[in-house]
DNA sequence: GCTCATGTTCCCCT
DNA sequence: CAGGGGAACATGAG
């Protein structure tokens, strides 16, 4: 599920349910989820502490006890939730237990996890080196992350380090909206091009940031994606795939490839 | 048994 | 150095 707006929304529940709420205890289902840290010192830091402003950078999402934030990453199948009950998930891999409820970071794959950090600097050696959000993302940045890079348009989105935020699924929605091949150079992208890009990616983001997921409703992308053989919502043509950086990419041939064939 | 999966990272080529 | 392909990570679902 985590893409930008996922994760919005996972930090729109930490703020709700959190801030302001003591940490009562911590308990770790499966430690091997805590990266630099293990349940004795990830409750020994949040214990007794309460939660400050939540905030997310691209698909990171930090949670502030104090002099201590967890980082939160959701790799694919990842979540953070809120419970009241007792009720235990197989894939809940840490309870953070305050005094009205859970939260908690289920995550069925294990494929990142959950760091503790005790000031900005060991926060930013963790998430790495990361592009402004692609929230709020200006046209000018857009178009100064995008011109630098020579390889596909595709591939630059998804690359955290250019953009922060966009995944397989987001990129592929916003390309296909946009009209633009995800093979297109990231470098020779037109001026109208850039600015069909930034339109789309805005409206895109605002849309699913809304809703802390992207809609799989018609008129998008999102929602064919598991059909039989998925269809263009457009047009009707029967959409293409391709491996682009690794992923599986679907686009109208018709809609995203000008006159040309390929 | 096989393939594929909303992410990231590392290794090896070109 | 910049990109691309492929594998690995852990755990399913179909």
């Amino acid at each position: 599920v985590p893409e930008l707006p996922d994760v919005e929304g996972f930090r729109r529940l930490l703020e709700k349910h959190g801030t302001g709420h003591r940490v009562q205890r911590v308990e770790v289902p499966d430690p091997a989820v805590l990266h630099n840290t293990n349940p004795q010192g990830l409750g020994r830091s949040l214990r007794g502490r309460r939660l400050d402003e939540p905030s997310r950078h691209g698909k990171w999402l930090r949670a502030p006890f104090g002099t201590s934030t967890v980082l939160f990453h959701f790799g694919m199948t990842g979540a953070l939730v809120w419970v009241t009950n007792e009720e235990f998930h197989p894939h809940d891999r840490v309870c953070i237990v305050l005094d009205d409820g859970e939260l908690r970071y289920r995550d069925q794959r294990k494929l990142k996890g959950v760091w503790l950090a005790h000031d900005d600097r060991e926060a930013s050696d963790i998430m790495g080196s990361l592009g402004p959000d692609a929230l709020g993302l200006s046209r000018q940045d857009l178009g100064d992350r995008l011109g630098g890079r020579r390889g596909r348009l595709k591939a630059v989105l998804m690359d955290q380090e250019v953009i922060a935020g966009l995944g397989n699924i987001l990129s592929d929605e916003i390309l296909w909206q946009a009209r633009l091949d995800p093979s297109t150079s990231s470098r020779e992208l037109t001026s109208p091009d850039l600015d069909r890009l930034h339109r789309v990616m805005q409206r895109v983001l605002r849309e699913s940031v809304k809703l802390g997921f992207i809609p799989p409703e018609p008129g998008w992308l999102a929602g064919v994606r598991d059909a039989d053989p998925p269809r263009c919502p457009r047009c009707g043509y029967p959409l293409r795939s391709q491996r682009i950086a690794g992923r599986t990419s679907w686009l109208c041939p018709p809609c995203q490839l000008g006159s040309g064939d390929r």
